[in-house]
RNA sequence: GGGCCCGUAGCUCAGCUGGAUAGAGCAGUGGACUUUUAAUCCAUUGGUCGAGAGUUCGAAUCUCUCCGGGCCUACCA
């Protein structure tokens, strides 16, 4: 295994906690209660920079940075000290000669991973490095472990996944990666705000999950003494706001669905659903070519991306084709030549593809359409017009009772996002909740469930509606260049440690002599903590 | 579930066709150095080579079992 358990108190964390002795023994408290900075390191090196030609020191200004010390260059009777903050890193010279009595000395103190405050002028070191040249420091909080390696970082994709706080402290790129992240989440959310959505929040815990073909968590509900299933999908929720008379509504949240994980596989994902009344499935094509290639570019500053050893450009328009053009296109396979399930699945093992025994038409089409078409869709691609059977909750399309107005975007060769026309006929409706109910018996478990409410509210008028659901990390995955899902999820899923490599907590028991400040124990837990402050 | 691979110091890794006391860099400790930036230089601490069993005069190295993990595949619109 390369998983390093909780060490017991090792040497190395042993030096560190002794340190803390020292430290309070030279009246430096090792974690005070609170800090104080006026620049931070963007703020420092800015106004080093912004210095006239030819003068290096910002006389007069005095600056306080704060942050974890990531390097020290040890010269003798002066001392770099890297410091990193959120917004990057500041150089600190310490120097014996401008430091009160006992402070340089007590740089010893100071380990890689320590939190630190520095005082002093921003200045340009002979090299033309933006420093801080300190004349006072303070401890503010000490670390009792080593950082990850300074220039390899922390290669082992387990640790960094599984102790992100290490990836994250050691890692730029994926420091980099997660703000990327959430500078496209905020630009999707700024997008929609700005065409009029509002957001809303609909449950999590559910009598039962629908809106998609998967299986659900369960979790019991001890109030009730019930179980409660974790959503699986956002849609029947929002449809029924719909109904409501919100005309455009959109949620960004969690959604749950209980299968293995992988490459782009996570059980907890994040997805976007935007519901639109009087729109359709074309309208909401043109809304997502326009909030992808424009959130790219606004995140990220560009619109062709390298993924999986593809290049792919996100610039409209995108490319549009039917479900069956598609099949006769890659597959050379006309749908309309095998229109019953027993004739398809024929075909298809003749082939040589493997389908589920419990397969029904519109699953069997879609197998071959994984297996012929998506991996061929790397630039930006929907699929236009799918069989009936493969989608319940979308309206027919006039003309063709066997098709849907449903689309599929496709984005360097898998599903990024997913809409209809959305059926607002309740009898039409029921009858696919029926149609649902006999795969469900023929052993189909991802199959819908009927949902009673949401029918009754259909039954009350649902205006025509475009619906749209797209998958946040895969568009990440994208947006990123990351080839796996778990690069974009700071705390993806991963195998439970078992018992005996897990850390015990009796292992890191620390033993330093108490601090001065250090009140007497409390002798109950629930009185401690929580309260103070404030 | 099937296939391939990995586990050596706190971190990143060598060593693996069997050979003596298991190495390097970083980190740590001690020392030199007042403008370095993967600082440099000198010295030095630290390892039950994932665990167990076996083969052998001798095992980090070969075999088996187990433990833990990764990748691919399968499952998973």
């Amino acid at each position: 295994m390369h998983f390093p358990e909780v060490s017991p108190m090792d040497e190395l964390m042993a030096q560190r906690v002794a340190k803390l002795d020292q430290l309070r023994a030279l009246g430096m408290d090792p974690y005070p209660t609170r800090a104080t900075r006026t620049h931070t390191a963007a703020e420092a090196n800015a106004l080093v920079d912004a210095l006239p030609e030819g003068v290096s020191e910002a006389e007069g200004v005095v600056a306080q940075v704060a942050g974890r010390v990531v390097a020290r260059r040890d010269m003798g009777k002066a001392t770099f000290i890297d410091l990193l903050d959120g917004t990057g890193r500041i150089q600190v010279l310490l120097r014996q000669n401008t430091l009160a009595e006992g402070l340089y000395d007590a740089l010893k103190l100071i380990d890689l991973g320590d939190f630190i405050s520095a005082t002093g002028m921003p200045m340009r070191t002979r090299t033309g490095q933006p420093t801080v040249g300190a004349t006072t420091w303070a401890m503010l909080s000490k670390a009792l472990h080593a950082p990850p390696e300074k220039y390899h970082g922390l290669a082992d994709p387990e640790i960094r996944q599984r102790r992100r706080y290490l990836d994250l402290l050691g890692n730029e790129e994926s420091r980099e990666r997660f703000k990327l992240r959430s500078k496209v989440v905020s630009g999707i959310r700024r997008f929609l705000d700005a065409r009029g959505f509002i957001e809303v929040e609909t449950p999590v815990l559910q009598e039962a999950a629908g809106g998609a073909a998967a299986r659900p968590f369960v979790t019991h509900y001890n109030a009730l003494d019930e179980d409660r299933f974790l959503r699986i999908s956002l849609e029947l929720h929002l449809k029924r706001l719909v109904v409501g008379g919100f005309e455009k509504v959109y949620e960004l949240g969690r959604i749950f669905r209980n299968e293995g994980f992988g490459l782009k596989y996570n059980p907890e994902f994040t997805m976007l659903e935007t519901y639109e009344a009087y729109g359709d499935y074309l309208q909401v094509a043109d809304m997502v070519e326009e909030m992808v290639s424009t959130v790219a570019s606004e995140a990220i500053g560009r619109d062709t991306f390298v993924f999986r050893g593809h290049e792919i450009s996100l610039a409209r328009p995108w490319r549009r084709i039917t479900f069956h053009d598609a099949l006769r296109q890659y597959a050379d396979l006309d749908l309309e030549a095998f229109p019953t399930a027993e004739t398809l699945r024929a075909e298809l093992e003749r082939r040589g593809l493997d389908v589920p025994p419990t397969a029904g038409y519109g699953k069997l089409a879609d197998e071959a359409m994984s297996f012929y078409v998506e991996p061929h869709l790397q630039n930006p691609t929907f699929l236009l017009d799918y069989p009936i059977e493969l989608s319940p909750l979308a309206k027919r399309k006039p003309g063709n009772p066997r098709l849907v107005e449903r689309f599929e975007v496709f984005i360097g060769g898998f599903e990024a996002g997913n809409a209809y026309t959305e059926l607002n006929d309740p009898i039409d409706q029921r009858e696919r909740f029926e149609e649902q109910l006999r795969l469900r018996a023929a052993g189909d478990d991802e199959a819908e469930l009927m949902d009673e409410d949401f029918l009754f509210a259909l039954e009350h008028g649902m205006p025509p509606c475009g619906g749209f659901g797209m998958g946040i990390d895969r568009l990440i995955m994208i947006l990123t260049e990351q080839p796996t899902i778990r690069e974009v999820i700071l705390f993806p899923q991963l195998k439970s440690l078992k018992p005996d490599t897990q850390p015990t907590p009796s292992d890191t028991a620390i033993t330093s002599s108490p601090a001065e400040t250090a009140g007497p124990t409390t002798p109950s837990p629930a009185a401690a903590g929580e309260g103070a402050g404030g």
